[in-house]
DNA sequence: TATTGTTATACTCTATAACTATA
DNA sequence: TATAGTTATAGAGTATAACAATA
């Protein structure tokens, strides 16, 4: 294996035969734990020529639609707090992607910018996820449409969830 | 705060009104990872007076399933390497909730088994999750078993997507 | 030779705490 | 006083590599 993208785990977290699952089995939490592991193997198998992980991308795709985004912005985006922002940022930058300038409003802030070799990883990533993501959905078949809105459904509830004790 | 469960993101992964997400918006395997998101942030409220997470509550289940599993099959259930399934009985051995005896049929392995305390943990873990899991199924209505389903097909096709160009 | 487990090491992803500079 | 970012540190969760004991 020579592929220099980060680890991904060592197999798939799919039902081994003759193994007793107990309340693993029954639980939709555990259900969307196998989905997503699959589909970070998938993931990973698709940008094996990159050096990219799910949330290096995102934070790419961030950083392009929204041309001087602030470091803290990026982290609210991604539900990071600022110092796992800070550290994303300095991988982007390392690999000359990303570039921080001065904010002409906030002398405290970094507006980042996507660099011509960034546009150019971007284009080549973006159009390796969207095959991977095409393939997946249209395995899924006609249901396809309506799995994704019910998991931003189930975002939405999970997440007013654990919020609602919270301060 | 004062909870000693491992560090929870900072925020939840929605959406921050304003940005652009670009294709991040378009695809399932994005609001796969924002509905993880939030079930993990609600899976940590809900055990929060516990010193837990996702894969060792799982890895506790299993051992408790399969007496005298030996770490190697933990480690194929969790999708894990060796040395993940020997860290992770550590850690539930240093807690004195699984103890480790000698296999009678493979002197190179253990046989994993729970403790008293163990068991008494498990029985909280498990009504505290069932609890959480049951809570979010409810409030998906009635939609909630066939979104279950579906997550075990999409599971079961990403996986044979992964493994497609594999040796 | 292949397998089970261990040790040592490393990297990603996340955090907290204490700090500086600026608002 | 609050906010943006930085530095230093830590810990969970993964991995790889080299090793010992046993099969």
């Amino acid at each position: 294996m020579n592929s220099m993208a980060p680890e991904a785990p060592d197999g798939a977290l799919l039902p081994v035969p003759g193994l007793d699952y107990g309340v693993l089995d029954e639980l939709l939490g555990y259900s969307l734990r196998r989905a997503q592991s699959a589909l970070y193997l998938d993931f990973h198998r698709a940008t094996a020529s990159f050096d990219i992980s799910p949330p290096r991308f995102a934070a790419l795709v961030l950083v392009s639609r929204n041309a001087g985004l602030r470091q803290q912005q990026l982290a609210e985006a991604m539900g990071l707090h600022r110092s796992g922002a800070l550290r994303l940022t300095d991988w982007l930058q390392e690999r000359g992607w990303v570039e921080r300038r001065a904010d002409p409003a906030d002398a405290r802030a970094w507006g980042l910018h996507l660099t011509a070799t960034g546009r150019a990883a971007l284009r080549q990533l973006e159009q390796a996820v969207r095959a991977h993501d095409a393939a997946l959905m249209h395995a899924l078949g006609p249901t396809a449409g309506a799995m994704k809105s019910e998991l931003e459904r189930l975002a939405r509830i999970a997440n007013a969830a654990a919020q609602a004790d919270q301060p």
